[in-house]
DNA sequence: CCTGGCACTCTGTGTTCCCGAGTGCCAAGT
DNA sequence: ACTTGGCACTCGGGAACACAGAGTGCCAGG
């Protein structure tokens, strides 16, 4: 049904559109790559591909533009990752490196994304389902007021103010922490709930209200957080690709958590890249676009999602490269903070 | 120079042309607003007006639009800021009111003020430098590496992880904690380098050398976060007002920090409305886009800036209003958590 | 099954033309 | 001295049109 040369001819459509942005011709083909066949016989393949949906013409009498079937086929048969560099690699990692914090890690991220791409780069904070308590802190503000503060070993912190019922003592309030540091040390955020179900109950009678209190609010932050955050940025490069479609759509998207959420896609194991191809992806706001995005984490965990968007006329080879190494580093970097 | 009825014609034309976005000819004046006079006299008015700078027309024979001298005096003496109206206010007081922590009310103001301005929204998180000491934490992680936080009274949290020189003692480390919080709290940022100066003598020699590695890191946090912290939002409003300029400098200018930082302006006073009109920003970029900004803070204490970024062609009255009206209500929150 | 040739079909571009909105100026009116 | 109607002029932008060029589909011959 589509035999060798009729492959490589849709890998070469997608190449020279890609590069030239403009429909591709049969001549322009037979000049371009050394196929060895004539434009006639070009031509033909071409038929075929249209035929069955790969490629498609803008008008009557103009070149050949890659349909979304045809680019999935490409990405999926026709297509190798392109590797980074060694000099890429390693600038990579000094940049990523230099980061002190969770904010700035994820801050570069986004950046380094998008240049290497020159596209718009997404990038999801670490879950806070999936990693664990490294330390939990409560602070007195005031005699009715403490900010209780939730760090993971992913290096999110999570702070809140609690309004007290009634005033507590520094002492009562050290209490409380030691207990909770030592039930909640390493437990996974998911199972906190459970975890801290007993804890008024080891307490005398007079702290449980306190407890209950700011038990309640630290599992209502889990929840809440369970909206996990995202950012993106790079978005000065959508105005460089013309885009097809109206790029107010992509802007509104970008700046919805949900369909980013949704964009980045479920969790397909770990560095395992996702393609999402125009139309394939779940918003209609973003038909022309493609998204390629990746799972990271430390060690074998992965913790959230990262990854770009751009014209679905993007060079994914490239960008799959990118897009998998950055989420390596990100992964080695969060490990070994 | 300019008597009462040049004046009526300026702001006449600068309505219209915000309004309609096309060049806003004599006959269009005389029909829309009752002047009192006829197109021929109006055109006399334009030619002064014209003369003077404060509008041109594109071409030869087109109707007349303002220029950034025109929108100036528009703006300084011809317009009365729009107060937002019961129901808006109280629909902001309510929407602000929902924020859990900092991150959250500087998100949801960007989102307010987008949506009510119809353009780019820009928040930067309250001072770091000109905020106070609430609470210093300093959290043991392993044996010799701890997590040091620390509280601004605006609500921001800036945490850092320390790598020690030596293992300590849990017991030592709250005695530092001790100390800090003791000289430090209601401190200013800004004084907290002296005010720690003579912390490390003050303690048994043994720990000097911890002391002084985790007051360094503090200092550190203070100076790099000194660059200040800035969120936008909003930019699919740039899709819709088709912009004169390529929206892509636009784009560029928003992802650039301290470009963003020195948009949003010195300060001014309190509340005080800083407007910048096209060519009057002192960034080559933005062209063709002014800046609404006011100051906000809570009780008489400017903390940071916010505004918003549209075309030059904006509805001044309107903007300025919501912008005041957000900062005020930006002001009251953060000053009652 | 490939290939060269050929007729056909479009799109995009350049040209021309013309309408209309808007102006500037002038002379007359108040 | 200012306002007003009249008038000639200018220019941008849209419609109509023609045309070159790129690309296609098909067919007959190798």
């Amino acid at each position: 049904m589509l035999d060798d040369r009729k492959l490589a001819v849709l890998r070469a459509i997608v190449e020279d559109y890609v590069s030239t942005n403009e429909p591709v011709g049969s001549k322009a083909l037979a000049d371009r790559h050394n196929l060895g066949v004539s434009p006639a016989t070009i031509r033909n393949d071409m038929a075929a591909l249209e035929e069955q949906g790969y490629i498609a013409q803008p008008h009557t009498s103009a070149g050949r533009v890659p349909t979304d079937k045809g680019y999935r086929l490409f990405v999926d048969r026709l297509s190798q990752i392109k590797p980074m560099s060694g000099a890429e690699r390693r600038a990579i990692e000094t940049f990523l490196a230099g980061a002190v914090d969770l904010d700035e890690i994820v801050m570069r991220t986004v950046r380094l994304l998008a240049q290497l791409t020159r596209q718009v780069a997404v990038v999801q904070y670490p879950s806070l389902t999936r990693s664990s308590v490294r330390h939990v802190e409560i602070v007195p503000l005031a005699a009715r007021r403490v900010m209780l503060v939730l760090i993971t070993n992913t290096g999110r912190v999570e702070q809140r103010v609690v309004d007290l019922p009634e005033e507590v003592g520094d002492e009562r309030i050290a209490n409380l922490r030691g207990i909770l540091n030592g039930c909640l040390d390493g437990c996974g955020l998911s199972s906190v709930p459970e975890t801290v179900a007993d804890v008024p109950d080891r307490l005398p009678p007079e702290d449980r209200q306190v407890a209950a209190t700011i038990l309640s609010v630290l599992l209502e932050t889990l929840v809440e957080r369970h909206e996990e955050k995202i950012v993106f940025g790079g978005t000065a490069n959508l105005a460089a690709a013309d885009f097809s479609v109206g790029l107010r759509d992509v802007l509104e998207a970008l700046e919805e958590q949900v369909v980013l959420i949704r964009l980045l896609g479920e969790t397909h194991g770990m560095s395992e890249l996702t393609v999402r191809i125009g139309s394939e992806n779940p918003y209609s706001g973003l038909r022309g676009t493609s998204i390629v995005a990746a799972g990271y984490g430390s060690g074998d965990k992965e913790l959230a999602r990262l990854g770009v968007l751009g014209p679905t006329r993007m060079d994914y080879p490239v960008t799959m490269g990118a897009v998998r190494a950055v989420a390596r580093y990100v992964g080695q970097i969060l490990a070994g903070s």
